[in-house]
DNA sequence: ATAACATGTGAACAAATCTTCACATGTTGA
DNA sequence: TCAACATGTGAAGATTTGTTCACATGTTAT
């Protein structure tokens, strides 16, 4: 249960909201989202540590780029994607906490 | 930035994970959640609020109780729907606090 | 400059998805 | 039982989306 001004706020939010939940409702963007908050990594060492192609992995990164999850930074040949600021990184490790507990079964 | 045990277990829950990422990646669907997680509400009372039609909704909440994101319980003629328990309605509730959050440039 | 490598991108297609419409199911009170 | 109300659901259509393929752009070293 959330308090009234909570929904409030996030009410105003939701847009906003539901476009982050949808850019990370997709299985292989998500691994993609995952693999970049463990380290900086390069386009094509994801591709090859989640065995896609690059194509699809810089089609993803595209749209995580754009809602500004990750950011990326070139070095050499290569471009490192990482988390894009410490609050995307703190929401998702938190959110992987939640899903980590066995939903232990106190009620509201 | 995640540690590796975290990103390991979070990755082996990838697919859960997208699914509930997924179902809350639609503005309406979302919504219909966060008028759940106020309070008890039925059905039609959604529809008038959010200004949709009772069917609509009613699809939405289908996929939402088949996640078990929220729960059903009839009263009468109308059916309340409610978060499911507490540890979807804590993870929501932190989800819009970092939300809200105004994202300080604090970085990693 | 040219070759080799890494990443980015547009077109195209199959699959998934949101919404509407019409109707079924279930519940209450007369 | 019958009417009135609330919710559930299947089919259908328009739109979105994930993926692949072919190729463009950018970078480094020779």
């Amino acid at each position: 249960m959330i308090t009234t001004s909570e929904f409030e706020h996030a009410a105003g939010a939701v847009e906003e909201l539901a476009d982050l939940f949808h850019l990370l409702g997709d299985a292989t963007r998500l691994r993609i989202v995952l693999a970049c908050l463990v380290q900086p990594t390069a386009v094509g060492d994801i591709a090859a540590s989640l065995d896609l192609s690059s194509s699809l992995v810089s089609h993803h990164l595209r749209l995580l780029r754009a809602a500004r999850i990750v950011k990326a930074e070139r070095q050499g040949k290569q471009v490192f994607y990482s988390a894009a600021d410490a609050h995307i990184s703190s929401l998702l490790a938190n959110m992987f906490e939640h899903i980590a507990e066995p939903a232990n079964g106190m009620d509201a």
